[in-house]
DNA sequence: AATGGGACCTGCGCGC
DNA sequence: TGCGCGCAGGTCCCAT
């Protein structure tokens, strides 16, 4: 269930330890998850090829290459990209690492010049890598809205006002708006005290800015504190994401709410859990 | 346009 | 102890 900050800190941490390096080799434990192209010539479009750097859109991860392709990788619900690293290579993160010996779920390992192995991990076979020559023009992305931190208020408040679906389920659609998945959806209308069912048009000019203040100010402060780590989601390292502990609503039902004590309902929305405090949130 | 459902998958926790 | 079931939610696809 990486949504945006998840993605965001895994191309950070991969932007910093991972650009320059060469791939050298590709195992695909599991060909499910190469979407395209076909195996073997997805496996030769990456082997002896250099990692020039690392872009995110919405939820994908993109790998700018040496051979101008980009390889693409979305890890829908339970995907993962750990860093197995050499126990010389770099001592101070070897702490951290949940499996120095070998990886759980690994569907692809992508082998390095030097001796470490950036596992593709998955239980649920939902992820999905490309090897592509133009990211830009997948579908996927050509349907994605504009990025949260890339809009105005201005347009926030218009788009808003053109939707008459239900603010929860609204936030959530990444051809409105990408990035935000079920948790931060929750989070993110806790903290503007809007409850979930209200219809999008009809939120006061005061609730939509508090909740394009609390689209910017959630999404950062997690990103600062490394994501959510509540189900399968690492960080490169392995090490969990910081920011669960900071949850108002999410997963918590029937339990009391921060500011009022009252207890958090959880309530069916779109076939998903929506978490809300039923007096803060009106 | 909006909404609801199923499909893709697997592991976990629940009730019996 | 074991079995079957519902649930988790990102995205696509189809039906209403």
């Amino acid at each position: 269930m990486p949504e945006l900050p998840e993605v965001e800190t895994i191309k950070q941490d991969l932007q910093k330890i991972i650009t320059g390096k060469k791939i050298i080799k590709v195992c695909v434990h599991n060909p499910k998850v190469i979407r395209e192209p076909a195996l073997k010539a997805f496996k030769k479009s990456l082997e002896d090829v250099t990692i020039k750097r690392i872009l995110r859109r919405a939820k994908l991860l993109i790998f700018e290459l040496s051979n101008s392709l980009f390889l693409t990788v979305h890890l829908k619900m339970t995907g993962q990209l750990v860093l197995r690293q050499k126990l010389s290579t770099n001592p101070e993160l070897v702490e951290g690492l949940v499996y120095p010996g070998g990886a759980k779920n690994s569907r692809v390992a992508f082998h390095l010049a030097g001796g470490d192995i950036l596992d593709f991990n998955d239980q649920r076979l939902f992820g999905e890598l490309r090897v592509v020559g133009d990211w830009k023009k997948l579908k996927f992305v050509q349907s994605l809205g504009p990025e949260p931190f890339d809009l105005t208020y201005f347009d926030f408040r218009n788009m808003l006002s053109k939707k008459k679906t239900k603010i929860k389920p609204l936030l959530m659609d990444q051809g409105f708006i990408s990035g935000i998945g079920n948790l931060y959806a929750a989070e993110i209308l806790f903290g503007a005290k809007i409850n979930p069912e209200r219809s999008a048009q009809g939120l006061t000019e005061a609730e939509k800015a508090r909740l394009y203040k609390e689209m910017q100010g959630v999404l950062t402060s997690a990103i600062k504190h490394g994501g959510s780590s509540v189900d399968d989601y690492v960080r490169l390292s392995g090490k969990r994401g910081d920011y669960a502990r900071f949850h108002q609503v999410y997963g918590r039902i029937n339990e009391p709410c921060f500011v009022c004590k009252t207890l958090i309902q959880r309530i069916a929305q779109g076939g998903r859990g929506t978490y809300f405090c039923p007096q803060c949130q009106r």
